[in-house]
DNA sequence: TGTTAAACAGACTGAACGGTCTGTTTGTAT
DNA sequence: ATACAAACAGACCGTTCAGTCTGTTTAACA
């Protein structure tokens, strides 16, 4: 049996992520990676069949530890009984963490996906969707639970989406004017809307 | 005196917009924008001093019709004098909007050239940022004023970020799903948050 | 300790890229 | 008509790209 290739695997997966989240996913050249992750092209397209194939491994990764916060956030705010309140401290969580986030990262690997058509086209945007969809189940059934105590009528897949849609918004929002504070000013805007939404005073 | 090249720069933009927005910055080649555009290296060259002055050039179109949708909005809503209920309005405008916009372009460009990193530190983003403060200013004022009416303590700034965050986090969902109607459901979200935070009923 | 197969290195290749250069067309002003 | 400069066409160039290929190293197991 060979040497464990994992650990390469795993730094040709770091050094990709931070280069095409800072750079784009076209404007990053296999060489770029293999450079930064002090391997060669040889063991890259060992661990990858194409560049492409590098895409979706790096949004699967990317998708699982997106799953992966939800979860941690979920079991954060599990004490809070009132769903809706919950929903208020759930979205807490990421704001207190958002400063924590940004300088983790300056942006999301998700956009970098997105605008790429190829990635798009071959199934990797719908590992994003997966995400999405599970956000968005998690979510909306805290504001379902929520409406129904009292009795408010309101689109709780929307609202539920419009977490991610906050996220992403805000990481467009930090990289256009190089102010990674906008994040957590946005998830207190998203707090806040809602807080008065559900009728939960602050 | 020549022929007028400004057809022929606009075909170029048009056909650049298009193919940008749909592929990304870097993975559109300046062989397919003439291709597309019915026209020559030697005419694009002559219009553009390279490929990222094209992108320039592109945000700059971009970015002057994006700020005319914000003035547009504004006038269509001068006659609703309660400025809550203005802003509200003015979200409705654009969520009446919704599917139009979403049929005209499945994305942004904004999302494309702040993916590419040679953008952003050319000064391309700052064009976009420009365009975020001039829909900031306009939105918070309104706000401002609504709180002011109403003794309401909130973030006018990041409230009205909000709006910009509010489209361009629905464009990615949209994308990444393959639904336009998201955009639609994500301002209705927006509109609806909002009129719960400045006390406007429905 | 020799065998084996995965892990890795790096020179190489053909295609595609952004950009240049030379020459031609176009419309206007004289 | 002719001069002229902007507008345009397309062959061409050096570079960079994703991907290939040949050979070497690594470590578990017989």
């Amino acid at each position: 049996m060979p040497k464990d290739g994992s650990i390469n695997r795993s730094r040709i997966l770091d050094a990709a992520q931070r280069l095409v989240i800072e750079n784009g996913f076209a404007a990053t050249s296999v060489d770029q990676v293999i450079r930064e992750a002090g391997t060669s092209k040889g063991a890259f397209f060992h661990h990858f069949d194409s560049k492409l194939d590098l895409g979706r491994a790096l949004t699967e990764r990317y998708v699982a530890a997106d799953i992966g916060q939800l979860h941690w956030a979920m079991e954060a705010t599990a004490e809070v009984t009132d769903p809706a309140e919950r929903a208020v401290a759930f979205v807490r969580c990421f704001e207190d963490a958002a400063d924590e986030i940004m300088s983790a990262q300056s942006s999301c690997l998700y956009i970098a996906v997105l605008t790429e058509r190829q990635l798009v086209s071959n199934g990797t945007a719908d590992l994003i969707t997966h995400a999405i969809e599970t956000w968005r189940a998690d979510i909306a059934a805290l504001i379902r639970a929520a409406a129904d105590e009292r009795g408010l009528d309101l689109d709780a897949d929307a609202l539920a989406d419009h977490v991610f849609v906050t996220f992403e918004g805000a990481f467009l929002l930090s990289r256009s004017t190089g102010k990674p504070e906008h994040m957590r000013a946005q998830l207190r805007v998203l707090r806040r809307m809602l807080a008065a939404s559900l009728g939960v005073e602050d």
